[in-house]
DNA sequence: CAAGAGATCATCT
DNA sequence: GATGATCTCTTGA
């Protein structure tokens, strides 16, 4: 097994966005090795992007997007669900891609657990870890894994997947970013595995 | 199945 | 004081 390096996350963000489909996603929490495949991304790219946060400017909340690439970039969101990212690029350069489903392959009970609610029933395998907040609830990422190294092999990090599974990408607008001018709503800049069953609705 | 609303709080104005 | 890189539940066809 290989853990990707910041090497890596250097390229241009548009390219990592689509390279990270098909690696896996690792998560080392309460001496569990939880484990998915990555199925889809978003990318958001630099200041002038208005729908990446960096984009209004540097704060304490997005200082981790200015730093070095294979930086791990975690926030919460509508009071409630985290969000999983990896810095990209070079420093200054605001830029990261969204991690926004995963394949479950290890750590499934974990999973359930973390995802099942009081009183209701298991979820379905499909809906574990299909959506940004889903995956983040699954595998325990909040913000203290915000700023976390990726490339150190604790924790978090991302392994070569296999190249024998290799499918096609898809491509097209991001989600759920309604703020943002209508040039950049319209960018084609999420990426998923065509006929993926763990791809976001 | 589709549409709508509510949850809930860190961050920035 | 407003808002958001989401999700879940409810309602109604």
């Amino acid at each position: 097994m290989t853990i990707l390096q910041q090497r890596f996350f250097t390229h241009p963000t548009l390219t990592v966005a689509q390279a990270l489909l098909g690696q896996i996603l690792v998560r080392q929490v309460a001496g569990q090795r939880l484990s998915g495949r990555i199925v889809e991304t978003e990318a958001y790219i630099g200041p002038a992007d208005t729908a990446c946060h960096a984009s209004k400017g540097r704060t304490p909340r997005t200082e981790v997007m200015f730093g070095p690439a294979g930086i791990s970039y975690v926030y919460l969101i509508y009071g409630m669900y985290h969000m999983l990212n990896f810095i990209t690029e070079y420093e200054d350069f605001p830029a990261a891609v969204l991690i926004r489903a995963i394949e479950p392959i290890a750590g499934l009970d974990f999973m359930q657990a973390q995802r099942q609610k009081p009183g209701r029933p298991p979820l379905k395998l499909v809906n574990l870890t299909n959506g940004p907040g889903k995956l983040c609830q699954a595998m325990a990422v909040d913000k203290q894994l915000n700023g976390w190294d990726v490339t150190a092999g604790q924790k978090l990090w991302v392994e070569a997947g296999s190249t024998t599974t290799a499918s096609t990408i898809a491509y097209g607008p991001r989600i759920g970013i309604d703020y943002a001018l209508p040039q950049d709503r319209a960018a084609p800049w999420r990426f998923w595995l065509e006929n993926n069953q763990f791809v976001s609705k």
